[in-house]
This record gives C-alpha cells, sequence and structure tokens, in this order.
DNA sequence: TGTACATCAGTGAACGCGCGTTCACTGATGTAC
DNA sequence: TGTACATCAGTGAACGCGCGTTCACTGATGTAC
C-alpha cells in the first residue's frame, strides 16, 4: 500500500471509531458529520473526501459490524473440537453474547430497530451478515453427517414451510433435513433474541444471574437438536454436562 | 368530567397520536415538539401546557403502547377455553405478533434498541409492561394446576438460576416448579425474539410464509412445556393438531 | 341572576444551539519523463 | 537526478434548514359569592 492509500485508509478507520463512539450517546439516524469532523480536527466538508453521505457511512458500520461480529464467532466456534457439537453450539452462542456485551450500540445497530427511511442496500450487507449464521449451519450439518441430531425429535412441518427450508438448504447445497434445518432457524432466532432481551434491559428485576441463564437457554437449544452432552476438552474450559 | 378537562385529554391524546404518527419517518430521540405543535395548528410553545418535554412524552408513549398491546393480548387470550391451554399459548402469541405488525413502530419503541440517553422511569413503565408476560404467567399456572405441563421435561436448573426463577414465583405467590417457570421465561423471551426478528427484517429471503412459520415455533414451544394438543373448540377457527 | 376573580389555553419573541451538503479555492504530495 | 504536471487533502464561506425550552403576555372560560 502506497503511503497517500494508507493514509487514506486510516482516515476513513478513524472516521468509523469515531461514528461508533458517537453510537453510544445518540441514535444511528443522528450520527453527525460535523461532529466527526471536529473531533478529526477537520473543517466538516473536509470528512466528504472519505464518505459519501451519512447514510454511506451507516452502511460502512453495519457491514464492519457483521463481519466483526462474524469474525469473533468464527473465532470462538473453531477452537472447539469438532466432534464435540453441543461444546460448538455453546461456544458460538456465548460468542455472540459477549460481542453483544462488549459493543452494545454496534449490536443494537445490527439487530435492534431499524432506522426510520435508511435501507441498508442487500448487496454489501448480506454476505457479511451471513458469517454468524454460516457457523449454526456449518454445525449442524457436521452434527447431522456424524448422526449427533435426533431427527425424530424435530415438529415435522407443514408444505409451504418444507419449500421454505429447502430453498435455504438448496442454495447451501445441504443434506440435512428440513424440520432439522428449521430448529437449526428456531435456534438462530432465540439466540437473537435472549441477547436483544438481555440487553435491552427486559431481564431487569427478572433474572440476576444473566449468563447462567443463557447457559441454560443453551442447553435446552441443544436438547431441541438433541446433540449428545458435550464432552471435556483437553486444555479448554469446562463446560457443565447436559442434564 | 368537566369540558375543560375533556377538552385537555383530548388534546394530549391528539399529541400521542401525532407523536406516534412521527414514528413512522423518525426515531423516536428525534420526535419533534415542535412539529407536534404545528400539526396540532398551535404555536411550538403551547404544548408544553399538555406536556413537561420531550422525554415525558417518550414515557407517556411508551407506557401506552405496553398497555395497548397488554390489552390486545389479553383480549385474544381471554376468549379462549380455559382449559385449552395449548390454544391459549397459540392464540396470546399470535395476538402479540398481530399487534407488533399492525403497530411496528409503536413495537420497536417497546422492544428495540434503547433510546440513547433516555430511560423510562421504572414506575410508569413497568406495571403496563407486565401484562403481556402475566397472561402467559396466567396459562401456565392453570396448565400446571390442572397437570397439563410436562414437568420432567423441563430442564433442571442450578442453584443462581433456581433463586432467581423463584423469587419471581414467590412475588406473584405461584405454585409452578421453578424449571417449568424458566420454561415459561424462556418461551416468552422466544416470542419477543421471533417477532422482533421478523419484524426487523431478518427473515428476508429466508422464509416467506412469515405466518406459518411463527406459529410452527409456537408449536415447538408448546411441545417443550408438553402442553397437550389444542382441542377443537366449537365456533373458534380450528388450531391444527399437535404431531 | 349577576358580578368579581382565578384559572388556564394559547401567543409571539427570543436564546442558543445543531445539522448535511455544495462550491471554488489553496497547497502539498506523488508521478512520468 | 531534476523538472512539469496531475492528483488529492483540506479550507472557508455559504445555503437553508431544523430543534427544545423559557418568558412575559392576552384573552377566554369557568367558579364562588
Amino acid at each position: 500500500m502506497r503511503p497517500r492509500e494508507q493514509a487514506r485508509a486510516d482516515t476513513i478507520e478513524r472516521i468509523k471509531g469515531l461514528a461508533r463512539e458517537q453510537l453510544h450517546s445518540v441514535g444511528p439516524s443522528e450520527l453527525s458529520l460535523r461532529g466527526i469532523a471536529r473531533d478529526l480536527g477537520l473543517v466538516s466538508s473536509a470528512v466528504y473526501r472519505y464518505v459519501e453521505s451519512r447514510d454511506q457511512l451507516l452502511t460502512l458500520l453495519i457491514a464492519d459490524g457483521y463481519d466483526r461480529l462474524g469474525s469473533a464467532v468464527e473465532a470462538a466456534e473453531a477452537a472447539v473440537d469438532r466432534t464435540d457439537f453441543r461444546g460448538r453450539l455453546l461456544t458460538a452462542g456465548r460468542a455472540i453474547r459477549a460481542w453483544a456485551i462488549d459493543h452494545p450500540f454496534e449490536y443494537a445497530l445490527l439487530f435492534g430497530s431499524p432506522v426510520p427511511g435508511y435501507a441498508a442496500p442487500a448487496e454489501v450487507t448480506v454476505p457479511p451478515a451471513q458469517r454468524t449464521p454460516l457457523v449454526l449451519v456449518g454445525l449442524l450439518v457436521d452434527a447431522h453427517a456424524a448422526g449427533a441430531v435426533d431427527v425424530d425429535r424435530a415438529r415435522p412441518l407443514d408444505r409451504s414451510l418444507r419449500d421454505d427450508v429447502g430453498t435455504v438448504g438448496l442454495d447451501l447445497v445441504l443434506d440435512v433435513p428440513a424440520p432439522v434445518l428449521a430448529t437449526g432457524v428456531l435456534v438462530w432466532i432465540h439466540l437473537f433474541g435472549a441477547v436483544s432481551f438481555e440487553l435491552f434491559g427486559h431481564l431487569h428485576n427478572v433474572i440476576d444471574d444473566k449468563a447462567g441463564w443463557f447457559d441454560h437457554q443453551l442447553e435446552v437449544l441443544a436438547d431441541l437438536l438433541g446433540l449428545p452432552p458435550a464432552r471435556r476438552a483437553r486444555g479448554s474450559r469446562a463446560a457443565r454436562p447436559a442434564r
């Protein structure tokens, strides 16, 4: 990278960082380019050298956020024994929650209320957004291939849902039965729901041991798939045994 | 109600209505009192006769929203045969989803991202916020009393969670076993998560038959509690049998 | 039943602040011969 | 190796717009005797 290119990339990173900081105190639709320019020590119009508009900056932040979440989850899950499917699910789930707690405002940007009047361009946000669910899909495929999924336990699907879920499976060239894939989608939705519920404050005065509660839910979800009890991998943190 | 009182109450209702309309195009932190005054045909300072500040208006909207959701769910659930526990759960769940779809911006205000720098005063928002979960609790209590809950199916809880959930039970003077109550909380979280997931656009290009998918999830949750198959109540819409 | 007074709704001006975006420009940094 | 030129970063002024909140005020509506 040539020096000018490098400097340019650095400045864009600084802009994104300052924007992320702004999200601590204002909502996504109130991001202030003038504020960023001020923090950067530049005149307001200068930011337009780096960013087309406020909306484009939002798009950048969203794509970035999905990527950061995705790589955190991928890294955590990759460190688990490949045949310990329950452990892989628990670890992935905990990684999502940990990232959300570390980056609550970025999490809210990705999974909270949509910004009125703004729609992220799908081409640029969809691929990074798929990284995290793909970790779950990978786990499911491996577990099913190893016979570690209780196929009979999954509730059968109506026709229209079979088709919907089947399409997802086709796109990804999977040979996981549709009902199992559907349970996987349900698991993914629950992970998202549980993290949002906690982060958005709805667990206040209901449950204090939030980490324990999250783990409990993960175990229930793993049971739902019929994944066998986690094995204790050498050198890794002990996962609590199922039941 | 004396005429002046009445006129005052009417104006407050109009203000709340206009504020709710604003939420279609701007986020909650961008509600404009000046805009409301304009729509009302008043000078900007006049709104302060009715509302202390923008934050207080937000609080009003939130409390109102929980109340409106709560009474929709209560009304729907109350119309179901009291001994049809699965039917009661399905109906309550569908009522939540239906309300959310009819009032997406209000729903986002209640269950979406928190507004940075704003915290709703608990005294005024908590009671209305509890109405919907209390419908679920009531259902659970009745089902357990009737022996319609599969207690052994509920995953046992760790000590700290037993205590957490036990406290909730104590406050409400329930005699439902903690693990069952915990499954109830999980159900409530999943309902919230599933509605948000759909409403916030994360189901796009994954599942088309959104109503069918939501019902499927409700059935899985009912299975998790071990609720017996729904019975066909005379005159009410047929619920699909479980498995 | 009529009058005096209190209450309240709404006015209009002002304070002090913010924003996104465009435009013609200066001056430094890099590139090609 | 040195010079001419192109590229790019950053400037400063301007356009046109928005906001929440306070304050002293007018005038209508209600209340008490």
